[in-house]
DNA sequence: GGTTAGCACTCGCAGGCTTCGAGTGCTAAC
DNA sequence: GTTAGCACTCGAAGCCTGCGAGTGCTAACC
C-alpha cells in the first residue's frame, strides 16, 4: 500500500487538529471540520490505511486517531514547505527587542524569555562557543589584603572570574603590573597553553608564586569544566499547562530535567552543522522526553561562534510557527552579537 | 483563655505530625504515637481550645486538625530553640562544597544545588551586593573592526559586560590606552559619578566620542536597572513532590513566579539586617505564596557586601532542618568569598 | 475538677454501577 | 469507489453506597 495525495491531505487535517486541541480526532471531525468533499466513512477507511501504514495510533478502539512520531516526521519534511510568520508577530518581535539591552548575558536570558512567552512552550538559549577559547586580557583586581578577583576575558567575550589568594601586601599597582604582563605573556593562548607557560613566566614575575600557582589552578580548572558560556531556559512553568503533563509525575521528571544545566545543555547542542534541527519524541534520544519535540536553530557570530537557540515542546508542537519564530530571533541574535544593532 | 505548658506539648507534636506527614492529624494519633500519658479524649479537649485560640483549624469536622500560621510562628520563634544538624549531614555538606570550585558565579549555583538537594525544597541563592559598587577597571576588548567589549570591574567583584560600537579603526593598543586612562579616571566612582563625568574625561580622550556615547548608555543602563549580581534557583521541582501542589495549576503559577527573576529576587532579598529571618505563609506578602514559607539567611563579606540564601518550601517546612543547614552553609560561604578556603 | 470511656454523628474518600456519547468497523446499497 | 446505516466498544462522568477516621458530648470515675 501507498501514500496517495489524498491520504496526505487527510494526515496533514489530522496532524492540524491535533496540534490545535491535543484531542483524539476522529472521521466524522475531519470531514466536517475540514471540508474534504469526503463522507467521515471514507475518512475512516483512509485513517485505517494510514493507522496500518504506521503514521496514526489509536489509544483505544472508540477513540479518534493520533498522529504518531513518523507522522510529524513527515510533516516537518515535507508537508511544511514555507513556515512564514505572520507580520504583527514579526514586529512584535523586533519591539521585545528594542532598548539598549546589551549586557551579554541579559541579551541571552531575554531571548529565552521572548521566545517562550511567543511560543508558550519551553525556550533554551546557549551563548556563542567556539572551538578553544584564546585569552585576551587577564586582570587582577585587589579584593581584600589576601584575595584579588582574577578575571579573564577570551576572545568570545566569555568572562572568566574567580576569587584567588595572593600572598601578603600587594597594592593594586603592583597586581597592575602583572595583569600587564600577563596580558602580554598569554594574549592569543588556550587555556591548556596558559598552564603550560606558567613555569616560563614564574621568571618574568619574580617573588609572586603563590598568585601564579593560584592562576594555574584556576586556569586548569575552567578548562576541565568547559564553561558553556552562559544558558538561559525560559518558560519551563508552560509546559504544565498542556494536557500531556496534567500527570504530576510526568511535570516533575521534566522539570527536573530541566534543571540539571549540563544534561541539557548537552542535549539541545546537539545539532552539528545544521543550521534547524528538529528532533521529534523518541529521536531526542531522552528517555524522559519520549512526548516532547525539540527544535534547535543555530545562530553565529562573526568570529565563527556558534550558538543555539532552541525550543522544548510537546510532539504536538506548532512545527510551522516555532520555526519561523526561531528563525527571527536567530537572525536577531546573529545580527546583535556582530554589532548591527538595527533597533537603534 | 490562656496556652499552657501541656497545650505547648500538644501543639508540638500536632506540628511535627503534620510536618511529618502532611496530613491533618487527629486526637487518636498524638496520644498514641507521642506518649503523652493523656487519653484522646483529653487531647480532643486541649485541641478544642487550641482550635479556638486560632493555632488549629479543622479542614471539616470529621478531619483533624492542621496547624495554623500562628502556630508555625510560635514555633519557630519559642518551640524551636536549638536546631542541631545531624553530624553526617554537616560532613557532607562539607563534601559537597570540596575541590576547587572558584568561579564565583558556580559558587552561587552550587550552593544552589546543595541546598536543594538537601532540604527537598526550592532554593535560592543570592550573590553579594553592596550599597553602591565602585568601579575599579574598565577594560576594551577589541571583538571585530567595529565592535568592543566592554568589561566594567567593580569592588563587588561583579562584572558587567556588554558589546559597543567604536568608529572605525581602532587596534587593540588604542583600546588599551583608553582603557587605563579611563580607569585612571574612573576608579573609585560609582556608575552614577562616572556618568557625570564623561563630558570630563571626553578632553582626555579626543576623538573617540563614539566610544564615550556608547560606554555613558552602557552605564546609564547597567544603574537603571540594578544587576543584582548573580542569582541562582534550584529544586523547583522537588516542590512538585509535595502533595500541596498537586493541583497542577498551583504548581504552574507557583513555577512560574520561580522564572520571573526579578520578582523572586525582590522577594527573597527582604531581609534588611536581620541574619535569619522565616516568612509564614501569608507573612510573605505574595498571593501565589499563602501556603509557602520562605526561610532566609544573611552570608556576608570582608568587604561588609551581604548576599542572601534562601529556602522556598510549603508552610508545613522543616524549619529546624532547613534552619540548620541554612546556617551551615551560610557560613561557608561567608568562608569562601573571605578567601578562607578551608577545604583544600 | 480534671480525666476518660462510650457513643452518636459527620463527612470525605474509594469503589462499584450506570449512563452517555464519541468513535469505530463492517455491510450493503448507490 | 463512495456513502448511509448499524451494531459494538470503551472511556468519562455522574451517582450511590459503605467505610472509617475523627469529632463533640455526656456521664462516670478518681
Amino acid at each position: 500500500m501507498d501514500i496517495d495525495e489524498r491520504k496526505l491531505r487527510i494526515l496533514q487535517a489530522i496532524i492540524d487538529d491535533y496540534i490545535l486541541t491535543g484531542v483524539p480526532v476522529g472521521s466524522r471531525t475531519i470531514s466536517k471540520k475540514y471540508d474534504m468533499g469526503l463522507s467521515s466513512a471514507t475518512i475512516r477507511n483512509e485513517m485505517s490505511d494510514l493507522e496500518e501504514l504506521g503514521f496514526l495510533d489509536q489509544p483505544h478502539v472508540s477513540a479518534g486517531r493520533i498522529p504518531s512520531a513518523k507522522a510529524y516526521r513527515l510533516y516537518v519534511d515535507t508537508l511544511l514547505k514555507t513556515g512564514r510568520i505572520p507580520d504583527d508577530s514579526e514586529s512584535s518581535i523586533q519591539r521585545l527587542f528594542s532598548g539598549r539591552i546589551h549586557q551579554m548575558e541579559d541579551v541571552i536570558d531575554h531571548a529565552a524569555q521572548v521566545i517562550s512567552s511567543l511560543t508558550h512552550y519551553t525556550a533554551v538559549v546557549l551563548s556563542p562557543k567556539g572551538i578553544q577559547p584564546r585569552i585576551q586580557t587577564i586582570q587582577l583586581v585587589p579584593v581584600s589584603a589576601e584575595t584579588a578577583l582574577v578575571v579573564v576575558v577570551t576572545d568570545q567575550g566569555i568572562v572568566r572570574d574567580s576569587v584567588i589568594h595572593i600572598g601578603g601586601q600587594m597594592d593594586s599597582d603592583t597586581l597592575y603590573a602583572i595583569s600587564r604582563t600577563l596580558t602580554e605573556e598569554l594574549r592569543g593562548s588556550t587555556l591548556q597553553e596558559a598552564c603550560d607557560r606558567m613555569p616560563a613566566i614564574s621568571e618574568r614575575i619574580s617573588g609572586n608564586n603563590l598568585v601564579l600557582q593560584e592562576l594555574r589552578g584556576f586556569l586548569t580548572e575552567g578548562q576541565r569544566s568547559p564553561r558553556r558560556g552562559h544558558m538561559a531556559v525560559g518558560g519551563t512553568s508552560n509546559m504544565l499547562a498542556y494536557p500531556e503533563y496534567s500527570d504530576v509525575d510526568k511535570a516533575r521528571s521534566f522539570l527536573s530535567l530541566m534543571e540539571t544545566r549540563d544534561k541539557l545543555a548537552d542535549i539541545i547542542r546537539g545539532n552539528g552543522e545544521m543550521s534547524f534541527m528538529v528532533r521529534i519524541g523518541p529521536e531526542t534520544g531522552v528517555p524522559e522526553m519520549t512526548d516532547c519535540s525539540i527544535v534547535t536553530a543555530a545562530y553565529s557570530t562573526k568570529g565563527g561562534q556558534q550558538g543555539t537557540i532552541g525550543v522544548i515542546g510537546p510532539t504536538r508542537m506548532q512545527y510551522s510557527r516555532v520555526l519561523s519564530i526561531l528563525n527571527v530571533i536567530g537572525h536577531q541574535l546573529t545580527d546583535m552579537f556582530n554589532g548591527d544593532d538595527d533597533t537603534k
